[in-house]
DNA sequence: TTAAAACCTCAAGTTAAGTCGAGGTCAAGG
DNA sequence: CCTTGACCTCGACTTAACTTGAGGTTTTAA
């Protein structure tokens, strides 16, 4: 196994040289995201343009995007030439908004946290958080702090 | 079904009250994470303090604390009498600090993405991010952003 | 040439956090 | 009394993202 300049890659050097476990390799290209082709030994030989979309693979997935919306990012790539710098620039575009908005909403969290840490409210029941009326700062993060206020009972 | 003041709630009220399924409390019980006494009719009863409880498993979720861990912290609340203020603030207050460090690792995978996004890294072979040298940088938040340059190859 | 290492396919297992359904019991209202 | 709705248990199913293993083939290095 010499190095190589422009040689295809084996699903193993893939492996090496991306970090990731084969079987993550070969369960990728089953997915779509991925492509390979065949040697006469019907073995995998990869493109070194793979490791570049893996290496976006593992950033998209750390920033909390599934395989399935991954896969429907690439499916916007064109199908007819190696996608270019500016294709990858829009994807990771695209998802640096989706982490901003999920960084916004841990914050909202944390903030809300550290406001109830001070005022006890996850201990006690007089909470301001569990008064309706704060629609205002609700910003879609989810679910609010604490029980929706089912207004019935607790007189 | 009147409302009530004190009396304990069956697993349909906790249910309506918390937002929660009937059969998500079932299955939190089955983990341990909250408990109930049963009735001569062998159905669950519940008291108020559940809600509680459920309300601080929901706000961990949020913050990417599996039940696992939820339950762990849970085992750290006395046992010989019910949990009080203080109690429910020290695992607030440990959970927000997770959280901190949940948002200080997106925000630096963000600060990177948009250094890739501005100089084309993510689609080109000459980002810095590539090289070595950065641990400085490296909070252990996971990953780097590309392949960890095996150095070799690529001459 | 030959033995080990790497590769192949396909099915099944794993974990988290629940949901769903079957088959049966309990409780409240008319 | 009887029906309806809420409850009970238990096992199986779900999804995501992989991993593991069995059984067989190809490549590579000595």
């Amino acid at each position: 196994m010499s190095v190589s300049l422009q040689r295809e890659l084996s699903v193993g050097e893939v492996a090496q040289r991306s970090g990731l476990a084969v079987s993550a390799i070969h369960f990728y290209e089953a997915k779509g995201l991925i492509a390979s082709r065949r040697n006469a030994g019907n073995q995998r030989r990869f493109s070194r343009e793979v490791l570049r979309r893996l290496a976006i693979i593992k950033v998209a997935q750390r920033t909390g995007i599934s395989l399935d919306e991954i896969h429907e990012a690439f499916a916007t790539l064109p199908e007819h030439r190696a996608p270019n710098a500016d294709d990858w620039r829009r994807l990771s575009a695209g998802w640096r908004e989706t982490l901003d908005e999920r960084i916004r909403c841990l914050t909202q969290l944390r903030d809300q946290l550290d406001h109830c840490i001070g005022c006890g409210c996850l201990s006690l029941a007089e909470c301001p958080l569990r008064n309706p009326g704060d629609e205002l700062g609700d910003q879609g993060c989810g679910a609010r702090l604490l029980e929706p206020a089912t207004s019935q009972g607790t007189p």
